[in-house]
DNA sequence: GATTGTGAATAGATTCACAGCT
DNA sequence: AGCTGTGAATCTATTCACAATC
């Protein structure tokens, strides 16, 4: 029984990282587990994990546990990885670039299929499977590349106005390497990843003890 | 009076966002400012702000605000952001060649200052200012390189054993980008960030209005 | 008069513990 | 007998509201 409220990002989260264990089981030939067998073996919470998927209906059997490719079909279908979904990179810079020639952004589930640039010098530089175009053409080429994320590798300064080119597109989500909080729109909700903020959270740890203890 | 318990990332992450806010303030020439100032200018919680800072000290005037300079530089300390961070990026592939380019870590806060990888072809291929060394050589070129932060962007399957020789070379802290919980040792925290965990959320998202409103 | 710093109140997330199935 | 699913209890984080202070 689904209920209104959405997950928070912290549930979906740890949605992710059970698929991994179960993969990592199913490779290893393991076909039954167990949120406690889950937990041992991955330094993982059982009752969380019990939790967590019961957001979400019932995936085991009582007494028994989970059946390892079972609840992993199941939790690829709930979080929509039973299917493609096309994505555009936005900024052609080194990340941008990067994550176009990554293999988790050319998979059966994540296809970067075109990138875009202001600078015709970056549009050409690069040497990538996807084409890349002007950044002006984001209105007019999204439809086309029927694609549904935008991820922005792009300054802090141009953010936003993709961002809000994205979304007049058409484009349903974005994720947000740019270290800017975005105005959102509630249709095109967006994720921030902030590397250097966590390369900050490690100096902070650095001087935690030394300066506190 | 600072206490004993380490502060939540969730906290010490936010510190970072207030510092970016005072950047821009201090850009635009605003050189005093108040919680309430920064929480309408930047959609931020203002007793969120003033409960985060009390756990470091005292940082206002009451009746006035904060001196933005003043706030800046201390947070910038309090960071770990008044010096220098040398780091290393271990796997020279897309992600890792395009982090040691990129202008965040080739600052005056963080400088990559060498790359690692097994792989003999990747040493030579990209072109970068930074040197690259073979991974056997982490335990040696650490020490000498005087690096504090080591940056994974090696496979899943290689992650651990970077990580142990890394914390063996003496290396303070860990940004992990791969897909791997890793062992920790107390005195070498890491930072796991998965990029693909977020490109799954927004899949997750994706499909929760319509299959569930 | 204005704004901080903070204890009290609320909301949210995690863990506990056990009733309910298989 | 064993393990899930779940309400209750605990822990953590955020917001409120106001006394302290400039």
């Amino acid at each position: 029984m689904p209920q209104r409220e959405p997950p928070s990002p912290l549930t979906v989260n740890r949605l992710s990282i059970y698929l991994r264990c179960l993969r990592r089981l199913e490779m290893d030939g393991v076909d039954r587990t167990s949120s406690a067998g889950l937990a041992t073996r991955f330094d993982l919470s059982a009752s969380q994990i019990r939790k967590d998927l019961a957001q979400f209906g019932e995936f085991g059997i009582r007494g028994f546990g989970y059946k390892v490719e079972d609840l992993r079909r199941r939790l690829e279908r709930l979080l929509g990885l039973d299917r493609a979904h096309r994505a555009v990179v936005v900024g052609a810079g080194n990340l941008g670039t990067a994550l176009a020639r990554s293999p988790g952004f050319n998979s059966p589930t994540f296809q970067v299929v075109a990138l875009f640039d202001n600078d015709a010098r970056k549009r050409t530089r690069a040497d990538l499977e996807q084409p890349i175009f002007d950044s002006h053409e984001i209105g007019r080429r999204i439809p086309e590349l029927e694609a549904e994320i935008g991820v922005l590798t792009v300054p802090a300064s141009a953010a936003q106005e993709n961002y809000d080119a994205l979304a007049d597109a058409g484009i349903a989500a974005v994720l947000n390497f740019a270290p800017r909080r975005l105005v959102e729109r509630p249709e095109v909700p967006v994720k921030t990843v902030d590397i250097l903020i966590f390369m900050e959270e490690l100096a902070f740890r650095l001087g935690w003890r030394d300066d506190n203890a």
